[in-house]
DNA sequence: AATTGGCATTCTATCGCGTGGAGTGCCAAA
DNA sequence: TTTGGCACTCCACGCGATAGAATGCCAATT
């Protein structure tokens, strides 16, 4: 019962979770008066002290100085989410909700941009969604249109009925018919392959010998080539940044204007999530633990989500370290769930 | 020389410019001695009070409590840019490099984005650009792909070879021939013609007796007005708004969120910027001036842009209403010339 | 008549100081 | 092991005093 050393007696624990639910609610250190009111545990404010003293030995709390209350680290919330964490399960209706809200959307944008708006919406914080990568999408068909000059317009539409469009620069003037044969080539050869193969057959065939491909073929191949290049580059959609300005230790500009630098310069919030999308799962950075200034005040919560299985981005929750962890969980999972079923849906 | 009442002495605004090329400075109140120093006339500070005083009459500065030094009222700032402001020629160089910076991109919206971005690094305050309007854009083609079920893909090249697609939801499953057979139509009827007016043959064309019409010809109509129905709702790409947190009249965090949200939201900044467009030439909104409350402590420095003398859509600054206006408005302007004459070469 | 110096006045910002309160750590008693 | 007691620490707050920056007004000067 009187576990030691690095282990941690249920009576501390309790009182850890104790002390984050308090803090959470306010952001004001707590101290062991309070606790030992709040915590359940019929116990002495002295009694508190002492095990407060074993937290703040492991590192799970600290205080700003000597005469204030405890405030969590970021190894306490660290602790508190990896061991003793239990989320609130959902409320039935809020799901339909949000199920409802996803359902008007038409286009996978769309989608992202509701996602992230409920996110935000939800949890008073911000809220963030990468689009889908199209990678593994199916290649349904392609089409050129010949602009003015040398220049080409071509549409690609995927498996889900995605358009993306680009305007390519050709070696020389192509006719309609010209560019019909080749949309109808890529089409017949390509249709319903996905588009990693796509790019792997172009790549493979480009190289080989060309001696069972005319002109036109070797054309349409480089503007089929050029079309899958850079694939929609990555991006994300946020929604809810100013509810951030909220939190008293967010009002720091300094911190604030890092922040929304950070977030409209999306570079180093891209690696974060890409890291993100690799681990399956919640993902959970807290404080400084993302490696990026930035977020140094902040977590974050994520989920990827998914179609059949396959992994199409990452989505979540920014806000300051002392977020309702139990709150926000559950929402983000079942943010990333209805938005996986949602684009599933479309196809 | 010494005009009496509403007209202000020449004395006298040369002292307001002093004030407010001062206060701009450091955000200071300005006093007497500082400004008997400053304002290049040879007078003494007791002198420089009595003018001060009538100026405060005229409601042009106030005081924020009794001794401390005067800052300039909106009617101050409005007085100043309307009559006594002279701008600074910008560098030639520097608008040779905003000419570059803008020369490499190649769609309308880069154009829009590289603008606003210009706009905030050179300002170091926030930049916002609407997209240029498309009414009176040449219709060049439309395309229709079918999709599954009854959705069709939309695809409507503009005059400047600038792309949108829609998807449109059809009463009927069309075979690809009947697709090409609208698009067909629609090009031979309207290519080279300008939007609105195709518009207004449409509607027109759709109200009249159909005798003349085959079911082809009516469901072409009907997936040209749907796909011209909303051309491109308005809306505008903003840059530097962290630049804003840099000033401490800013730094009150709720005005801070007033003004990030609307940038957010966007509606009041579309009318407001509406309004811009409409009145040619610089226009100006300084504090409360805008009707809008979340710029109560900003202003509004904009110029549209035009392509042909054809008014495409309106860009501008926004910043504290304590801004360099002699240093802003000619970058304003010159950004508008740069951005249409940029619009222009892509045609 | 305009300008100026002088002077009392007003208000802010700031510093030091004392105090109350909240909380801790430690120790001895239960 | 728990608890009450106690000394100690530190912050937040309010108070008063002070210094400084301006002002407005008035009388003297130009």
């Amino acid at each position: 019962m009187t576990n030691e050393r690095s282990d941690l007696s249920e009576r501390a624990q309790l009182m850890l979770r104790a002390l984050i639910d308090r803090y959470v609610l306010d952001g004001q250190p707590v101290g062991s008066r309070t606790l030992a009111r709040e915590a359940g545990l019929d116990l002495s404010p002295a009694t508190v002290r002492n095990v407060m003293s074993d937290l703040e030995a492991l590192g799970f709390v600290c205080s700003p100085h000597t005469s204030a209350g405890r405030v969590p680290t970021v190894q306490g919330y660290r602790f508190f989410v990896d061991t003793l964490l239990q989320v609130q399960p959902l409320d039935e209706r809020a799901i339909a909700n949000m199920r409802l809200e996803l359902l008007l959307d038409q286009t996978p944008k769309d989608l992202v941009e509701s996602a992230s708006g409920l996110l935000s919406g939800i949890t008073q914080l911000a809220g963030v969604v990468t689009l889908p990568r199209q990678e593994h999408a199916l290649f349904k068909r392609v089409e050129f249109l010949g602009l003015t000059g040398k220049r080409v317009l071509a549409i690609l539409v995927t498996g889900e009925d995605e358009v993306q469009n680009r305007i390519l620069s050709t070696e020389k003037q192509h006719s309609a018919a010209e560019l019909q044969q080749a949309s109808n080539y890529l089409n017949e050869l390509f249709a319903g392959k996905d588009l990693s193969a796509v790019r792997a057959t172009l790549l493979h065939e480009m190289q080989e010998t060309r001696t069972h491909m005319n002109s036109m073929m070797v054309t349409a191949m480089h503007m089929a080539d050029q079309v899958l290049e850079k694939n929609q580059d990555e991006d994300y959609v946020m929604a809810g940044q100013t509810n951030l300005m909220e939190f008293q230790e967010l009002c720091d500009i300094e911190k604030l204007r890092k922040l929304f630098d950070a977030f409209n310069t999306k570079r180093d919030m891209l690696h974060l999530l890409d890291q993100c999308v690799h681990s399956e799962g919640i993902q959970i950075f807290i404080g400084d633990e993302s490696g990026y200034g930035m977020l140094d005040e902040c977590s974050l919560v994520t989920a990827p989500y998914a179609v059949d299985g396959e992994i199409l981005g990452v989505l979540g929750v920014i806000g300051p370290t002392r977020m309702a962890y139990d709150r926000v969980i559950p929402i983000v999972d079942a943010t990333a769930r209805l938005l996986g079923a949602a684009l599933n849906q479309k196809e």
